[in-house]
DNA sequence: GTTGAAATGTACTGGTC
DNA sequence: GACCAGTACATTTCAAC
């Protein structure tokens, strides 16, 4: 991973529709390399998908709640099952496993306060929780799937001398 | 918006790659027309962007922390910089402004606790908060960019008689 | 909405240097 | 890595229904 596979990911997390020759002008490579690149950083699975990002309002989900769940202590077979459970709810879009206080964390989105509130009699029908706290996105200030490429190290580089 | 756009949505949300002809046929229409309502679907802001997902652990952004900030009471003014300043943090993926106890909530994404620390320290200096809480990720369990269309209300569609 | 076709563009492969 | 060529396939636009 080098300088110019950093640029080419950066550009894919902004716009998966530029062409390969767009991307390989905008890095400085001819078209040739640049897609063999990018095919190696799918192989890899740098690269784990290309998808369409909807506007959450627009398709009637203009409601975030983040749950806060303390579970009692379990099986690791109940944990298993709990991460099913939970995870098979598609209102349920990121689903952490936390440390401190609170066991798991969960980004849910629906329409409405109403529609939360059948998810939450739905989730907590399926499976036992001890404490379930939910807040409510008021406003939604920044939401991005870019990840910050800044942090990545790269493979050292041929130099002069 | 029909059933059919709620199809093509679905699989866009799925795998952004899919051809045309291929979307056309798995939704029962031919390409001109299944054409056609990708490119509205675009031109209305339902489908916003297409873009690579990564793997996070294979670009060195194993941590995600989420911290809850609790903020003085300000002028509009010194919210909207407020905004501007964390927003500019690409560590931070999410940022919503909360209900109740909390008063704005970040996903954070960084490579380890010591990049937690520095991120944390350049954030405080850049602006001042009142409280911040730090909690973090043991496991991410879910991630998905796949919005629920199951709440989408759909056009009325012709009948029989 | 359909079909079919034409024009353009892009992806992909394989070869040269 | 650049560059060139060739094929196969996709997108895009158009015309006729």
């Amino acid at each position: 991973m080098d300088r110019l596979d950093k640029k080419i990911l950066r550009l894919l997390q902004e716009d998966a529709t530029l062409a390969v020759a767009d991307i390989a002008k905008r890095v400085g490579l001819s078209t040739t390399p640049c897609w063999r690149r990018i095919q190696k950083l799918e192989e890899d699975g740098v690269i784990r998908r290309r998808v369409a990002v909807l506007d959450p309002v627009k398709v009637n989900l203009g409601v975030t709640a983040f749950v806060a769940i303390r579970t009692n202590s379990h099986s690791t077979e109940w944990l298993r099952r709990f991460a099913e459970v939970v995870g098979d709810f598609p209102e349920v879009m990121e689903f952490y496993r936390m440390s401190g206080e609170v066991d798991y964390l969960l980004r849910v989105v629906v329409p409405d306060i109403a529609a939360y509130d059948a998810f939450y009699k739905r989730l907590i029908s399926r499976i036992e929780i001890r404490d379930v706290s939910s807040s409510f996105a008021m406003e939604q200030i920044k939401y991005t799937t870019e990840l910050p490429l800044d942090y990545l190290a790269l493979e050292k580089e041929p130099r002069e001398s």
